[in-house]
DNA sequence: GCTGGTCGCGACAGGATTGTGACATCATCT
DNA sequence: AGATGATGTCACAATCCTGTCGCGACCAGC
């Protein structure tokens, strides 16, 4: 399984950096940011596993983007610890009812958040494993039949699904029209080439984010082929 | 779902009625014993769905019966929380490596307890091999015959009891109308496909509840899915 | 610029799949 | 026997999907 994405809300830049620095070496991908409301905006980008919230932070306050975090669908059941203050008691409460999963007393031990965090994700994991191909930003569960790309939930028809299977079974090579037809409609079917485009079509639209490159590649007069970015 | 089911380890006569009190209150069900062998002799009798340990206990100590209930299948998933003194850090550390969910520091406020006790409680869903199968909002205990949303009981044919509980056993996983009739209808039946269809709908209209999305996905030529939310 | 070939895109009608209500049958209980 | 509830099928309606066209944009080479 590719390494859990955490989000660390912290606008200490001393203590943001220290942070990154360690869970990295745990070996998380990790995105940080000062910002309120930059965090929602990446946590809608791409769904992290896991959000670190300083309880002051500039912009929107903490509790003000836990609120939202829970709020939106997509990110609604991603974990939240909190950072507050020693002796903050209400807010921890408030923190707690208001969605955060945990919370740490500052000043704490990067030890200690990291075994925090460490808790959290054993607790986390097993609800999402599955057979899961990943290419780029795209994951594909086959047994759930569930797409997604950077951690958002995206919906396929039938044929649109298994032709992203088959290119991220794939991923790189290129494929004719007639290859894809084979591979994805079955050896006997009696259909146009161009259809082929159609789907790639749908396909690309179901897939599409604003941001983010198209990983549909046309590989002119030979096929298509999905790049592994 | 039924009343949570909480396990007290706490030799401090005042705070375990204290705790036992306000539980009670809030619609669980606690067993609260001072002693640590005792607390692994009730967990095993009747398995808690979380377990508040105090570290400094009498007999076996707080960290050691945390392993052993990690040790033992039958309680190793079983949430747990640690009550510890303030500022023993390393105490801390060593409970969530041990296999603590997470601990409070003493002195606390009830409140705050309970709002963590709450806030693991409904993170609490995936597979627990038990005899209640808990998904989502849905819980179903198999030896009762009974299955809950939201706490309401809810009554089902005996076809759906057993549809929903294969459903329950493994969490969005997409099974074809032919998996489903092995499962639930027994390999050797000769029915319609389509009639599974008819008992998705009876199960959907039986589970139902305002205001509630409906748990059970269709996956358009592929079959149907119980969401694990 | 022009030309032949290739590809993206919107639209659409037919087809496939699923939701839903109704019904006859069968087993169980009173 | 009668009442009740569960079950498997069917027909029909509501949706969703799909293969195809046609048109225009784009590309490479002349």
């Amino acid at each position: 399984m590719s390494a859990p994405r955490l989000l660390l809300v912290e606008d200490d830049p001393a203590l943001a950096e220290l942070l990154e620095f360690r869970f990295k070496a745990e070996g998380y991908t990790i995105a940080v940011t000062p910002d309120g409301d930059e965090a929602l905006l990446l946590a809608q980008e791409e769904v992290p596993d896991l959000v670190v919230l300083d309880w002051m932070i500039e912009g929107t306050s903490g509790i003000e983007v836990c609120r939202r975090l829970r709020r939106d669908k997509a990110t609604a059941h991603v974990p939240i610890i909190m950072l507050t203050a020693r002796g903050a008691e209400d807010d921890k409460i408030r923190g707690l009812e208001t969605g955060a999963d945990d919370f740490v007393t500052k000043p704490f031990s990067p030890r200690e958040l990291i075994a925090r965090v460490g808790a959290i994700m054993r607790r986390i994991r097993p609800a999402l494993a599955g057979e899961t191909l990943s290419v780029g930003d795209l994951s594909l569960d086959a047994t759930a039949h569930k797409v997604t790309r950077k951690g958002q939930i995206i919906a396929l028809g039938p044929t649109e699904f298994r032709l992203l299977k088959f290119f991220m079974e794939h991923p790189g090579r290129v494929f004719s029209r007639g290859q894809l037809l084979d591979a994805v409609w079955g050896t006997d079917s009696d259909i146009e080439l161009r259809t082929v485009d159609v789907h790639i079509r749908r396909l690309r639209k179901g897939i599409e984010q604003p941001g983010v490159p198209d990983p549909v590649r046309t590989v002119r007069s030979a096929g298509y082929s999905l790049e592994a970015v």
